[in-house]
DNA sequence: TTGATATTCAATAGACCACTTGATAGTTTG
DNA sequence: CAAACTATCAAGTGGTCTATTGAATATCAA
């Protein structure tokens, strides 16, 4: 399973499957690489049991392999980022200036006081795969446009795909030109699923 | 990072260190591998971020770096068996016939009222390195020749390195034969210090 | 300084991996 | 049934990684 982890592709590939399920042309448009070589590092993928795969009509669906297979490659991310200066800088670049941040337990706070808007700025089919209980969707590349559909006088609260996606970081800053209250959950999808979904069995070997 | 995981080596290598920090030369021994070559590996895991090092008079002493690189290193272990069916068999044959276990909770409430004992059967260096608060070192090949150390009013625990270590299932065998009442934690060292110590500071990104 | 021990460096041969290309298999649609 | 589409397979090539060897460096003790 540690050669999964091996490939920058497999890296994107689980990434990407982290989101939503996808199929491997989608997969293969996604990352700019070949169909051949993305099925088979797909392969590569399911034999290490970080994915599982279902033929749905005349494509191939593969999404990642439950919590377990999710919770080792968030692990990955977040311990790359906290103990490589390399890639913490990187992300820093890559994300702009920061914004204002809502941690997980406020932001459910304000949600249940009906005190705050949550919007998912995730591509919609992401949304459709999962999304935050709540959430109302709206892709960032919409957001402009759909001002007028967000409350002028309620905080809005932006998510994306993660730490280390730039969706929300740029939702929150258009948000706020635009003379709205807004901040970004520090955590996306993944996150808050794996923190959500009960724990199904503990490992006893 | 994650090509660190990617050689059979540097995960004996991890594994190692997840008990106890130890020079190259004691690491090189214990897998079998040349000085040379596990010194090379360490470099790896060392520009990967998953150890530290630092230099003790003539040796030089590797740790795995912190909660976060341990973290990873058991989520890859757990997940790995929880998928991957072939490495949960090769498990259960290494381990032998499964023993009675008790859980960290349990454990716990019985150690608070004084109605266990708890032993640790790993090598004496790596108690020394570190162990469970209230936890009494009796190495494994020592477990024999010392059972008179042992009240046989009260019920005995022995825990090891961690779920795919065989020395803890050995001890409860051990000690059942001489007609101890006897189970084994089920879990490690590197697992309870994970859990136990507190988190220092959040990914925020 | 010298010698002894522990670790690292440099060079190398062989094994393994990634990506390409072109062909093949499975599924749906006309 | 044929056509269209998606995914997989098989083979080849260039590149990367692993482990070995022997030399170089660092630290300590005499």
């Amino acid at each position: 399973m540690g050669k999964a982890f091996a490939s920058p592709v497999r890296l994107e590939l689980l990434d990407l499957l982290a989101q939503a399920p996808r199929s491997v042309d989608a997969l293969a448009r996604a990352t700019g690489q070949s169909n051949a070589n993305v099925s088979q590092h797909l392969q590569a993928l399911h034999a290490a049991g970080m994915v599982t795969r279902r033929r749905q009509g005349t494509s191939v669906r593969y999404d990642i392999a439950g919590r377990e297979a999710l919770g080792v490659w968030l692990a990955l991310r977040d311990a790359s980022a906290g103990r490589l200066a390399e890639v913490e800088r990187a992300a820093r670049d890559y994300l702009g200036e920061d914004v204002q941040r809502i941690g997980r337990d406020e932001l459910r706070e304000r949600l249940a006081r009906g005190d705050a808007v949550l919007i998912d700025v995730r591509p919609q089919e992401e949304y459709a795969a999962g999304h935050i209980e709540g959430a109302r969707s709206i892709p960032l590349d919409e957001l402009d446009r759909r001002l007028a559909e967000l409350p002028a006088d309620r905080e809005i609260v932006a998510y994306c795909r993660g730490p280390f996606c730039a969706f929300a970081h740029e939702a929150v800053r258009r948000l706020a030109s635009a003379g709205r209250a807004a901040r970004r959950l520090d955590e996306g999808w993944p996150e808050w699923q794996l923190a959500n979904e009960p724990a199904r069995k503990r490992i006893t070997a």
